[in-house]
DNA sequence: CACCAGGCAAGTA
DNA sequence: TACTTGCATGGT
C-alpha cells in the first residue's frame, strides 16, 4: 500500500461511507464549519441545536441577529464570543455578494479559486474552513486538510513536518480524481481512523487498516 | 485533577 | 520571519 487512492479504497473498505457532512441545510453546515474550529464536534450539535430549538437557523435570522444574543445559543461550542463575531463576519460578507432576493445557494456559483480567496478575505475564516465551506456546502472539488490529514501524510512519509496547508491541500488534489463524492469521503474517512487509531483508544494500533497510524 | 477537540488571528522579538 | 498567546466549553 503506497498510493493515496490505495488509502482511500482502504480506509472506505474498513469504515464505509460516513455521510458527511452532517447537517442538511446550506447555512447548517456553515455555521458547523466555524463553530468546530479546534473544537470538538459533540459540542457544535449543541449549539447548532440551541440554533434550531430557538427557531433562528437562518441565514438572514442570523446575520441580523444582536452579537450577544448569537453569542449565547452557541455558547456550548466554545470561544463563543469569538465564532459569533466570525459567522457574522462571514454572513455579512455573502450577504454583499448576493443580490436582492437571491438565495445564499447562488453564493457558489462563481469559480472555486475566486470564492475560496474571497471566504480566506474574511476575518475568521482560515483555509480549513474556507475548504469546509467550500466542499461540504457549496458542493465544489477541493480538498480539506485538517489535522488528522497532516498527521497521516507525515506519519505516512508523504510530506515532510513543516510541509503548508496548500502544498499538502496541492498533494491531494494531484493525487486524486476532482470528485466532490470521492473528496467528501476522504476527508471524513481520515478523521475516523485518526480518531479509532489515536494512543489513547488503541495504543499498539491494532487492526487499523493503515498500519501504524498513531495520533497524540 | 489534567488534557484534548474537525483553527485562526494578533502580538512579540 | 518564527514563535507564542488568547479564545472557552464539555467529555474523558
Amino acid at each position: 500500500m503506497s498510493s493515496l487512492p490505495e488509502y482511500y479504497k482502504a480506509l472506505f473498505a474498513h469504515f464505509g461511507s460516513q455521510h458527511w457532512w452532517p447537517g442538511d441545510t446550506t447555512i447548517e453546515i456553515m455555521v458547523g464549519a466555524v463553530l468546530t474550529q479546534n473544537t470538538n464536534w459533540q459540542n457544535v450539535e449543541k449549539a447548532i441545536g440551541n440554533l434550531k430549538s430557538a427557531g433562528v437557523l437562518d441565514f438572514q435570522t442570523l446575520l441580523h441577529l444582536p452579537q450577544p444574543v448569537l453569542a449565547d445559543y452557541i455558547r456550548p461550542s466554545g470561544y463563543y464570543n469569538l465564532k459569533a463575531v466570525r459567522l457574522q463576519n462571514l454572513l455579512v460578507f455573502i450577504d454583499s455578494c448576493l443580490d436582492e432576493g437571491q438565495e445564499l445557494d447562488s453564493f457558489f456559483l462563481d469559480d472555486v479559486d475566486v470564492l475560496r480567496g474571497q471566504l480566506l478575505s474574511v476575518k475568521g475564516i482560515g483555509p480549513e474552513t474556507a475548504d469546509s465551506i467550500l466542499l461540504y456546502a457549496g458542493g465544489k472539488p477541493v480538498f480539506v486538510i485538517d489535522t488528522y490529514a497532516y498527521r497521516l501524510l507525515s506519519r505516512h512519509g508523504f510530506v515532510g513536518e513543516e510541509t503548508s496547508y496548500d502544498e499538502m491541500r496541492e498533494l491531494m488534489l494531484d493525487a486524486l480524481p476532482h470528485e466532490v463524492p470521492l473528496f467528501n469521503e476522504f476527508h471524513a474517512l481520515i478523521v475516523a481512523v485518526g480518531k479509532e487509531f489515536c494512543r489513547k483508544k488503541n495504543p499498539d494500533c491494532a487492526g487499523c487498516p493503515l498500519g501504524s497510524f498513531l495520533v497524540r
